[in-house]
DNA sequence: GCAAAAGTGTTTAACATACACCCATGG
DNA sequence: CCATGGGTGTATGTTAAACACTTTTGC
């Protein structure tokens, strides 16, 4: 991360930003969208989150979305949104006084266009725990995303908003394993949220996977609830 | 709450705020501290919470300090703060576009001067479930904050930092009864505080209480930490 | 001696954890 | 027929919840 300067504001005061920590599970990863970030003489083609001002006649969640989709390329299709923490240190920015409101932000992969799926110049998908430097204090924001994250995986059916409409059970065990970064039992697992309700069986498997074919489910409910998981 | 409408920004960028949702515990009730709003022709004789600008020199945290002694005449001592949730409606303050930080805050009744501990005509303790109208959205603010209360107590020591430095286990009880609104039985609170060892006794007991006398206890440790509590 | 609050144990049900083998399919 | 991943049950320990009487003090 370049270095921050104790400088004269260049701005009588505070702007108002946000940044989005947008993950998606995908290949077996958990990944998160960055952007390219220049800005000589404080970054030369570091990556950061998406992100950008507030305007005056728009929410934060508002200015989220459109930042999403003008910068990372990506549409509010099947997004789900959650409000981290505003960060305010006040050399966050180097050009001057920027807070900022952070969002959790994620969205199935499979929701996603082509565009939105695949590496531009300016915007990529990275692996969420690959510990590259990034620019302003983004690498707390992530740190501060993914202990969110995984709290609330152990909380709430907030990794609905990660799966496909169809998943077996071992895929979703391996979202859990991937988000908690742990690993679980299978038995266990599978005794335990069948029995916590939130998912639905459907009729049919998934077959052509030479192996046995595997019981398809989706989650029972399109919101996010509180659930005594794991 | 005044019907707030529709028109130009007095401002042509968001300006930053921060409000303070301040509690104690008292008295066998749960308070809140409110100052004075008199915004004509907006708001005449409201209250709301202590509050006011994020200046450029200084953090979110920074400001509630600030804004809190100045405004509700509390100093920092033994004041515990957490970051609550940025409100961000473009209508919610009817002079122009301010963004605000909410923290949830809470002190030990002990640990007042006389003069915090006091009504002023500027500002007074309520109780936190006096349903009044409040300035601003500070409604909303207020349910986000006893909703957060209530979930923190359940799963950390948040309640240490309203505590007096002694209390009984009874005075305990109480203060987790008031603030996730549920009745305890005695037995079980008493066998599980004990058994989580956050708990340290000291070696007297409060007398001249017309019953038994109980033995006092203090937190094991003056930080905040994750619990599995009720 | 009585009013007031402190203190204390047991039983039952639910849940968490640990653990290993057979099954259905594709190639 | 074999490699791959799917699917299943039991035993043990821990925790949650329900529940009532005796003790110690001040007045």
């Amino acid at each position: 991360m370049p270095k921050t300067r104790k400088q004269k504001p260049l701005l009588r005061f505070a702007v108002l930003a946000v940044d989005a920590a947008l993950f998606t599970l995908h290949d077996k990863q958990l990944w998160v969208r960055l952007i390219r970030v220049h800005r000589p003489p404080y970054f030369r083609n570091a990556w950061g989150f998406p992100g950008g001002l507030i305007h005056p006649d728009e929410t934060a969640e508002d200015a989220v979305h459109r930042h999403l989709n003008a910068k990372a390329h990506i549409a509010e299709s099947k997004l789900y949104m959650e409000q981290l923490h505003a960060f305010s240190a006040v050399d966050r920015d180097p050009r001057g006084r920027v807070v900022s409101v952070a969002y959790l932000a994620l969205t199935p992969w499979d929701a996603l266009s082509r565009r939105e799926k695949n590496d531009a110049p300016d915007a990529r998908w990275v692996p969420a725990d690959d510990t590259q430097t990034l620019a302003y204090d983004h690498n707390e924001i992530l740190t501060a995303a993914l202990t969110r994250l995984s709290s609330r995986a152990a909380s709430t059916t907030i990794l609905s908003a990660m799966m496909p409409d169809e998943f077996t059970l071992t895929e979703i065990e391996h979202a859990y394993e991937l988000v908690v970064k742990k690993d679980l039992d299978k038995r266990n697992f599978r005794k335990k949220i069948l029995k916590l309700k939130i998912l639905a069986p459907l009729s049919k498997k998934r077959a052509g996977e030479r192996a046995r074919p595997a019981a398809l489910y989706r989650f029972a409910s399109p919101r996010v609830v509180e659930i005594n998981a794991l």
